[in-house]
DNA sequence: CTTGATCTTGACTGATCGGTTAAGTACCTT
DNA sequence: AAGGTACTTAACCGATCAGTCAAGATCAAG
């Protein structure tokens, strides 16, 4: 196998079995037979199993910011950004569900919360990222209220409010196994930002 | 050792001992002799390490609800019941954070992120806990809007809407390992009810 | 064609995993 | 005192755990 492909399909490997899993379910053997890659090799690009699922993780998320960074795009209006987010998040879920049988929720957030009281190295990258996603809210909530679609004096704490509601949110989706539970994701939303009425026909 | 003391003593140290690091990293050795119990007596009382934690998050459970009920008694008015369960859920963060050194989060949250997608047993009880805290809220909501407190149609939808704020931000606050994360609780919660004003001064 | 670095391979380590077994002890009932 | 049940004890199981090691293969550059 050629030079950094093991190095890539152990990382993507550990993000697809550690997120259908769980850290402490999965096994360094199962993830290297599921690669291809030799336990050698492994040890070879990673110290450990925690340094490979930070490299996992952080991987997933340099490309899921890509999808953020279209989601997100300044060019649109921004009560469409978050739409299209709300719909990326269910979508996303969907897929997932689809595919694994299961409603699998936010990566970083199960990997968080299985691992922030263990392993700091894997709670600041959780900490890190999830401040990454708020980040996108809050910028498009600051030029919500720039445009006028929202009113709100601190955009900083209505993003955090929006963030942390999301993030409930698909967690609890998570422990009913239950895509319906997302039904509430942009009304709930939509009520938090004060828009009574969806910006676009749901 | 006597009758049921053994099983009493895994019921509490399964639960300290999971909802201190988690499911994954902690062994039925680990768990048995903290206790002071042989394995042996262990499978005496439970048939595998998932039975044990149901029925460790359940005892749990059960003596939580006695201190949610107090929290939550009809004796009370309305608004005060929940500032006074705001104050218990900051409370119980700030015990355990000066106990472990760490931020745990809702343990049953973080047991469900776990082994939601692993375990349906244990997927099943922590959705019934958080229905049975979710429901809570419900009726005091529903009194806060017939004392003509709270203005608001669908006393269900808002409960739904401040459970899924709670479990999203004592998440956060776990991720964060950082106790200031609460101090959105109350803020947060009382835009979400349509009290712009705390109701007790804070 | 050689060198040295990068990567691969498969066998191996000791520890720990969840769970089993069978013999023994304490206790209650009669 | 007898018998049965509930519980305890310690040794034991095969499997799996994360991680190591040394020898070999592949590669690019000189």
């Amino acid at each position: 196998m050629r030079q950094c492909e093991s190095k890539l399909k152990l990382l993507r490997t550990a993000h697809e079995l550690i997120s259908q899993q769980s850290y402490g379910s999965v096994g360094v053997d199962q993830i290297c037979e599921q690669s291809g890659v030799k336990k050698g090799s492994f040890y070879h690009f990673f110290r450990s199993k925690s340094e490979l699922t930070v490299a996992a993780y952080e991987y997933h998320w340099a490309s899921l910011q890509e999808t953020l960074d279209r989601i997100f795009s300044a060019e649109k209006p921004p009560l469409d950004r978050l739409d299209d987010y709300f719909n990326h998040v269910r979508q996303t879920q969907t897929d997932r569900l689809q595919r694994y049988g299961r409603l699998l929720g936010c990566p970083f957030v199960s990997l968080g919360c299985e691992l922030s009281t263990q392993d700091e190295s894997i709670r600041l990258m959780a900490q890190k990222i999830s401040e990454g996603k708020r980040a996108y809210l809050e910028n498009t909530i600051r030029e919500a209220i720039e445009h006028g679609d929202v009113s709100a004096a601190d955009p900083r704490a209505l993003a955090d409010e929006l963030h942390t509601y999301i993030v409930g949110l698909v967690q609890e989706a998570k422990i009913a196994n239950d895509i319906r539970v997302l039904d509430r994701l942009k009304s709930g939303a939509y009520r938090l930002l004060g828009l009574h009425i969806a910006p676009a026909a749901v």
